[in-house]
DNA sequence: GTGACTTTGTGCATTTGTTCACAAACGACG
DNA sequence: CGTCGTTTGTGAACAAATGCACAAAGTCAC
């Protein structure tokens, strides 16, 4: 039973064992935090196995991870129960599993909208991207920037977008233009069928229903590094900076 | 009187109004998800500014920042009193308020290491960091970019790091390097002085108690999506990947 | 085969975050 | 001056996430 959940292209899931105590509430189930961490742990496994290890504890992994222990063994719980008591993890087999779980053993392909300076960044990121992913196409409203060659692809003006998307099956785009245009790419890739978006402007997407949007925002994080270390220096000088702490 | 509402283009401190229940627990008392948001409740308000608001009600903030006119009441309200029942609150005088709680206030040096795709990127992104922040070097290890202009500054060689950090009172450090360079630089800017950093570098780093360290990371962010539309794609196709959905 | 040792998986208590719903506070208006 | 409609601020219920601590389940040495 459980066949439904094969993978074509690959090898068959390791089916549900029966007694399992949990329901096993793979699939949806898993918890945001969790899926936040898993590719960190991913990461952390591909390092391992790059060193040569054939098996890791919890405790290494998380070391590596940068988590508390126990989190990561709550977090692996959820994908099923793919360690080994008194061992540890098969770090081979935990790669394919976590893999599997975030969806990467299909390849994604990926549109970048927004050729300036973070366009070409991302462009060139390639060693990261290209495990599960593929840069369709970058595409950008400058005439003068067509047909410039970046990492994998040339630059192809944003008029293609619509065709770029359906040919290539698109799923994820990313934007990377300024903060003016972003709201009308993001209409243009929804409407072109993209229902996964990843947003380097500075604004807030309004996309509708079943589109998934996240959004990387440098001043964003510089903003709360200024909090915490503002509230550092005012505990270090106890001087409660304007009204830390008045009566 | 009802002078509270008064924007005090100085600093006069809003003092804590006696019938207040609450003990005001400003400063550190800020849970780390509302800090979080707080950014964004600052870009929204400064949009709001632009259009010439001058009051905004916590529905009509709440939607431009995206979330539930709830939370961002609990949120400002952990900032103090500040909004004027009935009416809403008063555009700039917030915006004081949050710049303020954020520790932007005072001016934050950055020094960005890393001249690649990326950290031109960033030098470049002028517009979004000029609030609060500034930057006071750009460095790389490559003597071939030295000198090059890019953005607000021209790059520097690496082993500038510490004079750099000493003599710009340099608070913030952002790690655009290769992965393999990361924890050394890292290292570096802690025993510098440096307490907070942001890194785009793909790996963990390890640093002592006390420094506060941000992640940003693409291919986390897009290993996310990849989960949720592999979810997304799951559902719409009745393949019920293991058990989709509860009972 | 047995016992000692290791490591997973998880129940449970605690902490943190979200959402609802409403009283208190305010301006407006006559 | 009192009444009315609006909006804040927050108590309380709910939900999510964390971390501890330990039984269960395995390996390994002999």
């Amino acid at each position: 039973m459980t066949s439904a959940a094969e993978i074509p292209d690959t090898e068959t899931v390791p089916e549900e064992p029966p007694g399992g105590g949990e329901p096993a509430r793979v699939a949806g189930g898993i918890p945001e935090a969790t899926v936040a961490r898993l590719p960190v742990y991913l990461r952390a496994l591909y390092t391992l196995a790059e060193r040569g290890a054939n098996t890791v504890s919890s405790d290494e992994l998380a070391v590596c991870a940068g988590v508390n222990s126990a989190k990561l063994r709550k977090d692996l719980s959820h994908l099923g129960s793919y360690g080994i008591r008194g061992v540890g993890y098969d770090v081979e087999y935990l790669v394919y599993q976590v893999s599997r779980a975030l969806g990467l053993t299909q390849n994604w392909s990926v549109v970048i909208v927004g050729a300036g300076n973070l366009g070409r960044a991302l462009a060139n990121y390639g060693g990261f991207l290209t495990r599960g992913f593929q840069i369709s196409a970058i595409l950008d409203s400058d005439p003068s920037l067509v047909g410039r060659p970046i990492g994998p692809v040339t630059v192809r003006h944003v008029t293609e977008l619509e065709s770029v998307i359906t040919s290539n099956s698109v799923a994820i785009g990313v934007i990377a233009t300024p903060a003016g245009a972003a709201q009308v790419v993001c209409d243009r890739l929804v409407a072109a069928g993209v229902t996964s978006i990843l947003n380097f402007a500075p604004m807030v997407l309004s996309v509708p229903d079943g589109v998934d949007v996240r959004k990387v925002d440098l001043s964003i994080e510089l903003q709360i590094l200024a909090f915490h270390a503002q509230r550092r220096f005012a505990e270090r000088f106890g001087q409660e900076s304007d009204s830390v702490a008045e009566a």
